[in-house]
DNA sequence: AGCACGCCGACT
DNA sequence: GTCGGCGTGCTC
């Protein structure tokens, strides 16, 4: 069932449905009176159900299973491990067309005598209804069936072979037609042609238009001339063609063109591996040898992307498939063209925006095995892969494989693992910057660690320096949040005409705004965090929820005038260094910059062409800025990355940093990277200036098993959300009661009040529980879900919003 | 998710 | 007196 509900549902197989039924295959099944939903076949079996009667399935929709065996046994698990209802992966995997909900369509069957006098009133009505229109769907049989009777009344009709199901995709479903052109038959039949081209001669552009689509024609029999090159190819209006389609000489007509776009050009041959790069490429294979999947750590520009190529090939001269996940897929252009030029037609896309009908497209070609290469984000994993043969995740590490606000939550590079083994297919996780679960996986032998050292092409990593900003700001070598230092660089830099990056990861202008005298902060109203002032849109906003207010002149609570701006954000920095640069083109890169249409790919466009000199970004401009004259990233606050209440902290400001770097110096080996810190000692940063990789990680692991954090333990945080404050506090309290009964109190922190109390206007309490990994996690998360159970037995409870993040 | 059932407030 | 508010429970 396509729903958020705990567990399956059993019907019982009609007697005509029982030789078709097969595992996998969805079925149209009633449900609650007068609901009718695709289901998915789980399991089949005799067993007599003893608490409820079940009901019929009513028909089955497919002709083969649409999910194969493996897909279910990876939902399964999916639905287990991160104890999420298998609904809720229905839900996620599935596009939405492919589960008709109510949306079903009935229509009555073909060269059928109905004899009237057997049927009911409502029978009756049906019949009447669909005689008047071909097609009807079930929401709207409720305007003339009650409720309750609409599905017996359907049930009936289809025992008696009246009506049919029709499958609503089948039917809405159009290919796209792309129009061509052609010239006349009769025109060039019979020697037409000088008589035609004279009656053109009074309208020359006309004349100039017919040859042009005549010549394209000759060229190539087989090509077609597209309606679309007329206007690209040669300066011509559309009141031209339509002169000419009026005049019958050129004739317009449609081709199915598949949905999809699929590049239609030449096939690039692979260049030949550097040593390096073949002595990686050896130890992978070796690796897939002995079935261990293989961590890819390259630094960046070391040319994964050349031996993921390379392993594509190989999976498919072996008649086998590829998956290859990217964290997003529209900032990936480069490798996108690359495999593009390779694969052509035998390479799909699969990611959230494409259209629902795009979707199913691609859907019925991995089932119908036409695709070799799928390249998608992370709901591709759910696709009905039949022969994958290779899983590649790129760029493993990054926190949009396991975004924590979708539901359900589940971390796609670890599910890719997961689901390569259900198809006896083998993984490569690639990154610059491994996660730090993945690389101790590696240094386990769970995974194979192949290292990348060195850039493609000998070209050097980026020098790091580190500014000591205290000293800077004593000496006073500084101005507002730039050192001298740094100010000279970037001018160096602007002279040499070389693009700069600069990374602060603070949206807005200020953090916070405070009043002076009374310390009054901005709240938001629904949650309980500071709202953050918009300097450029004028407004104050709350992350969390999305809420705008004004900006206070005076302050609420005192009247004080003096309102305070605290917590430097990225518009500040922004403005500050239109100051030091007024000649400078600077360009802002942040979620709040790029809501507009095509703003991305403007601002893309603008740093390819050189117009853009300094980009200055939050976190995203970490991913897919690939660009050749990039020499110096500066990071003005790089100490605001260490400081988050998060575990993960230190990592994820070592990735950030080192992504950001990567975009420095790609092709020239010149790449400066400028941190400014109050602590040029602090570990993190002083590794990164030695480039001391494997020193770092050793930094982390140790980090994370003194403080007990994975991959040393499993963590599972379970937030409990009501609207009423004591309401929440108090079912978490006994909730961590009962968790107290089963579970060893050093397992359990809290409950607590969450680090953000209310969002939306929901207050949140949760228990965060460290779990011992190996065999005993098994025996400790079933306890977990006893102590749910029990918690759920309460049905004053039942109001209370849960939600459980296995591996967060 | 959606829908029925049921228990309390402001209406003709 | 009743209509309808939404809090609560159930769907094979």
């Amino acid at each position: 069932m396509p729903l958020n509900l705990k567990g399956t549902f059993t019907y019982k197989i009609p007697e005509e449905l029982l030789q078709e039924i097969q595992i996998g295959m969805r079925v149209l099944v009633p449900f609650g009176g007068k609901k009718i939903y695709t289901g998915i076949v789980f399991e089949i079996h005799n067993r007599q159900p003893e608490t409820f009667t079940a009901k019929e399935i009513i028909s089955i929709l497919d002709e083969k299973p649409i999910l194969p065996e493996a897909q279910l046994h990876f939902w399964n698990w999916l639905s287990t491990y991160y104890l999420q209802n298998i609904g809720e992966f229905y839900r996620f995997a599935f596009p939405s067309s492919l589960k008709l909900e109510s949306e079903t369509y009935l229509k009555l069957k073909p060269n059928t005598e109905i004899n009237f006098e057997n049927l009911d009133v409502n029978e009756m009505y049906l019949i009447q209804a669909l005689e008047v229109r071909q097609m009807i769907n079930v929401t709207e049989i409720e305007a003339f069936i009650p409720k309750k009777l609409i599905v017996k009344t359907i049930n009936a009709l289809i025992d008696l072979q009246y009506i049919e199901v029709d499958e609503k995709i089948a039917e809405k479903y159009k290919a796209k037609e792309i129009s061509y052109l052609k010239v006349n038959q009769d025109v060039l039949r019979d020697n037409f042609l000088p008589e035609v081209l004279k009656s053109l001669d009074k309208a020359p552009k006309q004349k100039d238009l017919f040859l042009l689509i005549l010549s394209k024609q000759q060229e190539n029999e087989n090509q077609p001339v597209k309606k679309s090159f007329v206007f690209e190819e040669g300066n011509f209006s559309h009141s031209q063609l339509k002169s000419l389609l009026e005049k019958n000489l050129i004739e317009e007509y449609l081709l199915q063109k598949d949905r999809l776009e699929s590049f239609e050009g030449e096939i690039e041959t692979l260049e030949k591996l550097t040593d390096l790069q073949f002595a990686a490429n050896e130890e992978i294979n070796l690796s897939f040898k002995q079935n261990i999947n293989v961590l890819l750590h390259g630094v960046t520009a070391s040319g994964k992307t050349h031996l993921y190529l390379e392993h594509i090939q190989e999976c498919i001269n072996n008649e086998k498939n590829v998956l290859f996940l990217l964290p997003e897929i529209s900032l990936t252009k480069q490798i996108i063209q690359r495999l593009e030029k390779k694969y052509g037609k035998s390479l799909c896309f699969y990611h959230t925006k494409l259209t629902d009908f795009e979707r199913v497209e691609v859907w019925r070609k991995v089932r119908n095995n036409e695709i070799k290469i799928l390249i998608g984000t992370r709901n591709a994993l759910f696709l009905p892969f039949l022969n994958l043969g290779l899983i590649i995740v790129d760029e493993e590490h990054d926190f949009s494989y396991r975004p924590r606000e979708v539901s359900p939550y589940f971390n796609a590079k670890d599910a890719a693992l997961v689901l390569a083994n259900f198809y006896k297919s083998h993984v490569i996780l690639g990154s610059a910057t491994p996660s730090v679960e993945s690389f101790y996986l590696a240094e386990k032998g769970k995974l194979k660690y192949v290292f990348l050292g060195k850039r493609f092409g000998g070209v050097a990593l980026p020098t790091v320096e580190l500014i000591n900003f205290e000293e800077a700001q004593k000496l006073q070598q500084s101005k507002g949040q730039f050192s001298f230092k740094l100010i000279e660089k970037l001018k160096e830099n602007l002279e040499q005409k070389k693009q700069s990056i600069i990374l602060h990861n603070r949206r807005g202008y200020a953090h916070v705004v405070e009043c002076e005298s009374c310390g009054y902060v901005n709240y938001c109203s629904n949650c309980d965090v500071v709202m953050t002032y918009h300097k450029y849109s004028r407004e104050m906003k709350c992350h969390y929820c999305g809420q705008k207010a004004t900006k206070p002149a005076i302050c609420p609570k005192c009247h004080s005038e003096k309102i305070n701006e605290r917590g430097v954000g990225i518009e500040q920095i922004e403005e500050e260094l239109q100051k030091l640069f007024p000649e400078s083109e600077i360009d802002r890169m942040d979620v709040d910059s790029m809501r507009k249409k095509f703003a991305y790919e403007k601002l893309y466009e603008k740093i390819e062409s050189g117009e853009a000199e300094i980009i200055l970004g939050t976190q995203m401009i970490s991913k897919g800025l690939d660009f050749d004259s990039i020499e110096l990233v500066a990071i003005p606050k790089a100490d605001s990355l260490l400081y988050t209440q998060d575990f993960r902290a230190e990592e994820k400001a070592y990735q950030l940093i080192t992504q950001v770097s990567g975009r420095a110096g790609r092709t020239s080996g010149e790449g400066k990277i400028l941190i400014q810190t109050y602590n040029p000692q602090h570990q993190v940063f002083t590794l990164i200036r030695e480039n001391d990789t494997a020193g770092i990680y050793k930094h982390f692991l140790e980090e994370r098993k003194k403080f007990l954090y994975p991959p040393f333990v499993k963590l599972i945080l379970i937030e409990l959300k009501h609207r009423r404050e004591d309401k929440a506090d108090r079912a978490s309290q006994f909730l961590g009661s009962v968790l107290h009964k089963y579970l060893p109190p050093e397992c359990i922190l809290g409950p607590e009040k969450s680090p953000i109390g209310k969002v939306r206007n929901l207050y949140q309490f949760q228990v965060l529980l460290k779990l011992p990994k190996g065999k005993n996690y098994q025996i400790y998360k079933d306890l977990i879900l006893k102590s749910l159970a029990e918690f759920d037995e309460i049905t004053g409870y039942h109001s209370i919003k849960k939600s459980i993040t296995v591996d967060f």
